[in-house]
DNA sequence: GGCTATTACGGAAATCGTAACCATG
DNA sequence: CATGGTTACGATTTCCGTAATAGCC
């Protein structure tokens, strides 16, 4: 088992066919059945059925642990570069709820301390925030995602990096104006298995509530593909359904209100990610994200459970 | 980046050798000077220092990738042999203490109901579970180890397989009849702290108390390197130390005397580790197992802290 | 001086591309 | 019949082993 052979099969069933993965890879499309072939006769059955191209059960796994492998190798690369050079900038990349104001307290706190210190900052999709990671184009990634109270967020591969928790915020729920249970004090997520939710994979991240995945596979979702908030809370105020969002992005917009959520107790937990190899400038930023995340006031309370709602 | 050039280099860091490497591998000297020169000139920095042969950081951190990329291969081509052969036999690894008599009850179950399943059991060192399960050489693996009160294993790469816990036992520690904590009715690690701790690697699991490392360190501490209870319960009785054990593993010896631990609140839980493809016959065996330990009386207390020893 | 890693070089094996072939939708 | 995967084959490259060289205890 090689790993070009790997890479290979990865691109093919990611692509659904020899002649994309081919043309990505830089290979001929002979080149390409040669390798499949190849790795089918070294592990003494098939991995791909052919026209239309889909992997097997076993291509299907190999392809997973294939993805892993190659994730890992990426990282590798990553950590010895970061041993050698000695970079003078430190790259954040952060999905675009987490971490509120802490990553803008931070910056500020190296800038201040350490002024030669160049700082940028992206905003990616949750899910690309490991890639980036990996390839080495961030030194720090900023992830975000819903989860019980001093739960470690579910990030893939999580062996791969360093993570620490910076801040867990209250989960509020959105509705449109004219929603009847947009006056409670608060509301529990079986209220609301009816939805119908809007979900933003780009900003809530891929990991929806349990009940929010039972809803879509009753249909009653949309599915807001954007990373913008304010479209987000337009959509709501349209009263195309409602969003399950983190308190602190709780603006004002006409025609939406926000209702604290009750049970079951869960957070908007956003953790700090780094290779475990860091530069000391990423080291320096990730000692200020913490510093500035214990300074974010009423910290503790997040733990203890909200009051539940009376069921309707 | 190539695999063989990456084994190749684990297998020279864990050597400390080129020539021993290369007579693991089947290479000639040679052979495994030039991929080493190779992967260094690839990455641009030397990963190894010669004479002696000991890795630089950038080797170290390397050699390291590439265990757990090697690890992930085995897995990956144990779930493929699983997927293609259909095996009649069921290969159990179990470390010395895991499951008490989960084991026994759910292999009476299995022949019980389905007595043409033929299942052989074989005990090793809590380390080398995970490496038999991912070789091929075990369908299911019994780990255990100390942790807290529901808290699951800390089992290195446990992203490559499916866990499930079984049993969580209370904690005794093990003393000299003369010892003079022995008639409390229970004691905390803090007063321990001296020890003289006797540790078993093989019997307790390489996950010691944070307060036994501290012994570790202080020097005051015997280690055990073999997997037989009653030698290291003789030892106790010898008065060469105290030693951490599950209750359940709590044999009337003359000499001995045990005592619950108090604080901090650990217990001795034992998982099962399947690949995550299993045969019929393997999630049989895991059935049998989940329904024995759902069986064992005395569960939920265990997670109810107990009563704290009295400051001596 | 002996043990061990490195370098030089030649032969063997693997791999890719071109091109012809074949199957499926 | 056309798109796309397979097979055949030759050229290039890669990689290993033998053997000579160099460096450290």
């Amino acid at each position: 088992m090689d790993l070009r052979d790997l890479r290979t099969l990865l691109v093919v069933v990611r692509h659904g066919s020899f002649t994309a993965a081919a043309a990505e890879l830089g290979y001929t499309q002979s080149a390409v059945s040669q390798q499949v072939a190849g790795l089918e006769q070294e592990l003494g059955q098939p991995l791909l059925l052919r026209r239309p191209v889909r992997p097997t059960p076993a291509g299907e796994r190999l392809a997973e642990h294939a993805a892993r492998i190659l994730l890992r190798l990426d990282v590798a690369r990553s950590e010895l570069g970061q041993l050698s050079e000695l970079p003078s900038e430190v790259r954040v990349v952060a999905s675009p709820l987490a971490g509120g104001n802490v990553l803008a307290a931070a910056l500020r706190e190296v800038r201040a301390s350490n002024p030669s210190v160049r700082v940028t900052v992206r905003t990616v999709g949750p899910a690309s925030a490991v890639g980036a990671l990996a390839a080495g184009d961030a030194d720090a990634a900023l992830v975000d995602g819903v989860v019980g109270p001093n739960e470690p967020l579910h990030v893939a591969d999580a062996g791969l990096f360093s993570s620490s928790a910076l801040v867990e915020d209250r989960l509020v729920v959105a509705f449109p104006a004219a929603h009847p249970l947009g006056r409670r004090p608060s509301v529990d997520l079986d209220m609301l298995a009816d939805g119908p939710w809007i979900v933003a994979p780009e900003l809530t991240g891929a990991s929806p509530e349990p009940s929010v995945a039972l809803a879509h596979r009753r249909g009653a979702l949309v599915q807001y593909d954007g990373s913008d908030l304010a479209t987000l809370l337009a959509l709501v105020g349209a009263g195309l359904g409602i969003a399950l969002l983190p308190a602190m992005a709780r603006f004002r917009v006409e025609g939406v209100i926000t209702v604290p959520l009750g049970r079951p107790h869960r957070v908007h937990r956003t953790e700090v990610l780094t290779l475990r190899v860091t530069s000391p400038h990423g080291q320096l930023l990730v000692d200020a994200l913490r510093t500035a995340a214990s300074l974010q006031p009423a910290r503790q309370q997040l733990s203890s459970p909200p009051p539940s709602a009376a069921p309707a």
